[in-house]
DNA sequence: GTTTTATATAGTAAAATTACTATATTGTGG
DNA sequence: CCACAATATAGTAATTTTACTATATAAAAC
């Protein structure tokens, strides 16, 4: 019941979205998993993860203006981490969505249809 | 511990990121969350929300390719509802991140300095 | 001091999103 | 049939995102 007991605020709005259109991109969210293990160099991230270091970098810069992940430096190495446990909370939600719609408990199962319809 | 015991599969971090990216935008969360109350007309969510039409419409119809909300049609009307029990489910997570930094258990409050450093 | 390694940053073209105006569609009441 | 109400859709300009190439920076190794 968010609408009711819980109001929520404007600015959480606001901010919800922001957070929430960041996570919202393939390399971002694969970025993030792979950092809940632990921190990460950008070195790291670009070949386990084989995207290319710009790209990484870029999305790093994103995520650490929107305060999903910090970094501290020793030497040429930045290691990149988890800023806030919230992130996590949100993954892990995901998450738990997934179960759901693997174990079939839920009716709708849009991983098999999302391309059903489309916007023209 | 999302990335080591249940391991994301890359189909669902594809749709994950639709859905986040499809969430998160203000005007949609507010729509979400005034659907979670029960299913609206499209002129409902329009006056009560203070949104134009062709917006609200325009929102309703990515949702719905997301397969994030539903509607069936009566006369002239379109009561549209959330089509997935999953999409409160993320409502409710972010709801928790709120409480828990409005409640201060959380050190990190991104509500008061977001935008102290921001991309050129 | 020159090269190499690690990473950030600049610049940019293509694609997607957003917000808006205007209009089409469809049902309803006279 | 005519007007009206509710909503969808088309068209579009402005903005943002994305992905890429090239380059700058800075520390480390030689």
């Amino acid at each position: 019941m968010v609408g009711n007991q819980t109001k929520i605020s404007p600015e959480f709005i606001q901010n919800a979205a922001r957070i929430l259109k960041t996570l919202g991109h393939p390399d971002r969210i694969k970025i993030v998993e792979f950092l809940e293990d632990g921190e990460k160099t950008v070195g790291q991230i670009h070949r386990e993860l084989n995207m290319q270091q710009p790209i990484v970098s870029q999305h790093l810069k994103v995520m650490h203006d929107r305060f999903i992940v910090t970094f501290h430096q020793e030497g040429t190495r930045y290691f990149y981490s988890l800023a806030n446990n919230f992130i996590i909370k949100i993954l892990n939600c995901m998450s738990e969505v997934q179960e759901k719609l693997d174990s079939g408990e839920w009716d709708f199962d849009f991983s098999t249809t999302s391309n059903q319809k489309e916007v023209a």
